[in-house]
DNA sequence: CAAACCGGTTTGTAATACAAACTTGTTTAT
DNA sequence: ATAAACAAGTTTGTATTACAAACCGGTTTG
């Protein structure tokens, strides 16, 4: 049992590519709405809201609900946290891919 | 929906970090047994079976089951579609993470 | 005022990953 | 001899999932 385990622990929040999709957007883009995010991702609404429920319960990702005039509006940002193991994550992966 | 939904379509019978694991090995090493894997990787016999098993199903792993002596031995290998597949999954991922 | 539309949430289901139990045979003690 | 431990895997049981489809409360349109 060598020391190539750390693969074995990634953060499979992240690692579950819809979510990896959405976080990386939220990385770079501080913040977005639901309908930026499904237009981005071109995931369903179904499947968007239940990542971003996910990534909400691992405390990755703050939602906030508003109105815009009378239409409903949910903001969503990466938390401090969330961007942590975003990072943590690319670092873990670029390492051990470069092994090859 | 713009042009980043390849990171929605990677390989997933690769992207499963015990696989990706145990393909990453049989792609340097060209050939592995059981027992050489269970060491590398660190999994339980059972689970490094299963994922032989997915991995041989999707044509990834090539498995050849042998004696040495009165020791049953299996021996497994990357395929050609097994070393396509992981090099374009590596060239996914990279691709998808230097974006940030 | 009914039908379609918006912006989501909830639910149903099939596929999974892992742990634990099992299997088939071999070696070691007693 | 024969029971107990060991070796090399495989099968099974279970809890978690990811996705699709149905649903929902409000709003606009015909």
């Amino acid at each position: 049992m060598k020391d190539n385990q750390p693969i074995l622990e990634v953060d499979r929040i992240i690692h579950e590519p819809a979510r990896l999709l959405i976080v990386t957007i939220l990385y770079t883009a501080e913040k977005a709405d639901f309908l930026f995010l499904l237009n981005e991702t071109g995931l369903t609404r179904g499947n968007l809201s239940t990542h971003l429920t996910k990534l909400e319960a691992a405390g990755y990702v703050n939602i906030e609900k508003s109105f815009r005039g009378k239409i409903p509006q949910t903001l969503c940002s990466l938390t401090p946290s969330g961007q942590e193991a975003f990072e943590k994550y690319r670092k873990q992966i670029n390492q051990f891919l470069k092994r090859t």
